[in-house]
RNA sequence: GGGCUCAUAGUCCAGGUCGGUUAUGACGUCGCCCUUACACGGCGAAGAUCCGGGGUUCAAAUCCCCGUGGGCCCA
């Protein structure tokens, strides 16, 4: 009989028509129902091409959780959004047009900023469908959209009337060229020639002085403590003394500090507000009070005494100068210092506190514990991440940013007497270019208004994905349905921010966890096992990839490759190589078209133990999914297929098969078995490698789509195990393929081995399969 | 500096909870073979002191301790 497949091998340029099928039947349609599988899938980051590979798996496997989910039998609600809030396509936007933010008209600066998000968005949209991606692209959302962005600011209204956000002084990278706060995206490190100046300090009630290298030292008057290392045995004796800093005789003491290297200049280190980022750390763990020696005009304060109104650097000079003078200093030296610059100016950032937003989490810790034990974790080992930054949150989370692409901050500050004041929720607002919809203030009654100009940290919005996806405040039946949701799938490395700031801000507003699982996936890394990244220039860009070697390959790669949970490598040659196992199935496939299907036969010992066999694969397949680990069935499932399947149960009943010397009842027995595990296999498949399984399911068994099928649970229907054969039949078969190659025989040449004992009930389909005489 | 995590052939990966045959499979390499599903294939071969050191044990890739190296997150 002819076979109904014809081609030689798997065309990925199929997959293009079977897309438009999907697409056309729409059959991911989701309408909600009591009972619905809700996947808060992350919303990428149009940040620029390429996107990278490690991500395009991601979201190929979080499509598998749909699938799974699918086939399981639940009705899977799978939204797909685009996140477009924030810093990096500010700096896209600027080197793209050769122009800066802050010179620019802030309503211009975003026109620009969300083209350049249109461009991005629609590659990003155009990689996701080509991947199979069976999410609810007809409806994609979007965080900077009118809908989404009322949504950060009514539940941020909510919780400042509930007395959860307040404002504190906090340090703050300041770039004092360009009057402005700066992330920490926007700093670069420049190594600046300097001073590094050893400056003496006496120990109090002592005859001791302790010798203290520094680079700032015209921020002793913002000095507050000196810390040696606990294990540096030369200051033992000194710990809780207080030591008298020069030139402003401020009393101050000595402890102990891990960070204070021992073999750094005298060993001792002096802790300023603030020199570096270290000091800041350190004022926050020992608790101390801090002195604003810089102000925003980037010169010193009225603190530094007579070198009040100078610059940092002018003072450096003169403080030197000074120190010798009264016979502090020991010596200089010229160094070349690491210093933190910013990467616009090109001057070095100054630490300085400034006013920003917070909103209060140390107070929900405990709260947010319990809720993570509710939810079960896969693999449960990353758990752990979670609760140890639980356990390290030691400050409020500061959410005011002093940037234009974001969601704005609605406040309104009055003229009069500075009383801020927020709107009421369910509207968008955009407090700098916008009038007050507040009339008069509600302290001095003023009707002078000025609009905050700050936008949210974009965890703000990020963090409210299930209530958005849920339609909360929007559709109350809806979202009664479908929170707390099912599933958050992301990343290992936004553990600390994304997954802890939406327990947060969900528990915050609705006193629910979020999402009953969570999914966590490890780091794509390049071939040398580094992150990869556009600044490395070290990222695969997935499309030309995909293009090449068609979704399947990649998907299938994928999940043989990442074992779930744990950071994988990406090789573009390995991804191409999996494309092999697709052409086995390919034409395993082809080989049963040329036999009808048949529901039922009798049953031989070679049947048996296949089957067998298919049982203990789809055991193993369920336990993977069970987990939404898709590294076990895939490798089950390759490994079944190409080295039982194919390799022994086809050559075995290939003769049969055909009904060569052969009853029709032995026949159809094979015939049967054929595709009862070919059908399997191909349902077993399907979450894994979408497209290729709808192909040949279609081609075999039915007009209808596979992924409309139930998934196979258990295969128990035979009851008798015949796996204790496997081992002795491979052996055979072995042995009697090296017996004609070393006597020189070709494969169909008859030769003359007799069939194991424990093997005779396989004997007849063994003759037929090595001719045996 | 703190935390998490990993270490098995040229490369990737399984096994590790619960110690016990010859350490799994794939990619790559090499040799032979067009055998009516497949040369994007078949058969076969070579290739691993299971990171180092110590301990427990009749027995350790596996359990315990101490190192070393990589990765990521935080500071």
């Amino acid at each position: 009989m002819d076979p109904k497949i014809s081609e030689k091998a798997w065309n990925p340029e199929l997959e293009k028509d079977i897309l438009k099928q999907w697409e056309e039947g729409k059959i991911y349609e989701f309408t909600p129902q009591e009972d619905n599988y809700t996947i808060d899938t992350p919303p990428p980051y149009p940040s620029g091409r390429p996107w990278h590979i490690g991500a395009a798996a991601h979201y190929s496997q979080i499509d598998m959780i749909a699938r799974t989910a699918r086939m399981a039998g639940k009705n899977v609600y799978f939204p797909i959004g685009i996140d477009r809030n924030g810093l990096p396509v500010e700096l896209y936007t600027e080197k793209k047009h050769k122009i800066r933010m802050r010179e620019t008209e802030r309503g211009e600066f975003l026109n620009l900023c969300r083209e350049a998000l249109d461009d991005l968005e629609a590659e990003m949209i155009l990689i996701m469908k080509n991947l199979g991606i069976s999410g609810d692209f007809a409806n994609y959302y979007r965080t900077d959209s009118e809908e989404y962005r009322t949504l950060t600011q009514s539940t941020f209204i909510d919780l400042w009337k509930k007395g959860q956000v307040y404002l504190a002084n906090r340090p703050n990278n300041y770039d004092w060229v360009s009057g402005t706060t700066i992330a920490d995206a926007e700093i670069i490190y420049e190594d600046l020639p300097t001073k590094l100046a050893y400056i003496k300090f006496k120990i109090k009630d002592t005859d001791r002085e302790i010798v203290i290298a520094s680079t700032r030292p015209e921020l002793l008057c913002a000095c507050r403590t000196i810390i040696v290392n606990p294990e540096d045995e030369r200051y033992t004796q000194y710990i809780g003394k207080k030591v008298i800093v020069p030139i402003t005789n401020a009393e101050v003491e000595l402890r102990t500090h891990h960070s204070a290297k021992q073999e750094f200049g005298s060993g001792a280190v002096m802790v300023c507000s603030y020199g570096d980022q270290n000091d800041v750390a350190l004022f926050r763990e020992l608790e101390l009070e801090e002195i604003v020696a810089i102000g925003l005009d980037g010169r010193m304060t009225k603190v530094a005494g007579e070198y009040a109104g100078l610059k940092p650097k002018q003072a450096r000079t003169k403080i030197i100068e000074d120190l010798e003078t009264n016979g502090f200093l020991e010596k200089t030296e010229d160094i070349a210092h690491r210093t933190p610059v910013s990467e616009r100016s090109k001057t070095p950032i100054e630490i300085i506190p400034m006013e920003e937003y917070y909103l209060k989490q140390k107070e929900a810790i405990e709260k947010i514990k319990n809720l993570g034990q509710e939810i079960t974790f896969h693999p449960t080992m990353h758990k752990q991440i979670l609760m140890n930054w639980l356990e390290s949150i030691n400050i409020d989370w500061p959410i005011s940013r002093r940037r234009y692409y974001g969601t704005e901050i609605p406040i309104w500050y009055c003229k009069a007497c500075s009383e801020p004041h927020v709107p009421e929720p369910g509207k968008y607002y955009k407090p700098w270019m916008e009038k007050c919809p507040i009339s008069n203030c509600t302290k001095c009654d003023s009707t002078e208004f000025v609009g905050e100009e700050r936008t949210f940290d974009t965890w703000m919005d990020s963090s409210v994905s299930p209530l958005f996806i849920s339609k909360f405040n929007r559709d109350d039946e809806f979202f009664k349905k479908v929170y707390p949701t099912s599933i958050r799938p992301q990343a290992k490395d936004i553990v600390r921010t994304w997954l802890y700031y939406t327990l947060l801000r969900c528990e915050q507003i609705t006193g629910q966890k979020p999402w009953s699982e969570a999914w966590i996936m490890g780091y794509g890394l390049d071939e040398k096992g580094m992150k990869m990244s556009k600044s490395k220039g070290n990222a695969i860009d997935p499309l030309p990839v995909i293009e090449k070697s068609g979704a399947d390959t990649f998907r299938f790669w994928s999940a043989s490759e990442i074992n779930h949970g744990y950071d994988f490598r990406c090789n573009e040659q390995k991804i191409e190589s999996t494309k092999k196992f697709l052409s086995k199935l390919w034409n395993v496939s082809r080989f049963l078209s040329s036999f009808p299907v048949i529901k039922s036969g009798k049953l031989f010992a070679s049947d048996k133990w296949i089957l067998s066999e298919l049982g203990n694969l789809v055991k193993e397949c369920k336990r993977g999914y069970d987990e939404y680990n898709f590294f076990v069935p895939a490798i089950a499932i390759r490994e079944f297929t190409w080295n039982l399947f194919a390799a022994h149960y086809i050559e075995m009943v290939k003769g049969r098969a055909y009904g060569i010397n052969f009853s029709d009842e032995e026949r159809d027995g094979a015939i049967f078995t054929l595709h009862k595990v070919l059908s399997t296999i191909l349902k077993l498949l399907a979450p894994i490698t979408p497209f290729i399984t709808e192909h040949l399911w279609k081609v075999l068994y039915s007009e209808k789509s596979i992924h409309k099928e139930k998934q196979v649970e258990s295969e128990s229907s035979y009851l008798e195990d015949f796996t204790q054969f496997t081992k002795e039949i491979t052996e055979f078969n072995s042995n009697v393929w090296n017996e004609k190659k070393s006597k020189e025989l070709s494969l169909k040449d008859s030769i003359a081995v007799s069939v194991p004992e424990n093997l005779s009930a396989f004997s007849k389909d063994f003759a037929a399969m090595h001719n045996l005489e």
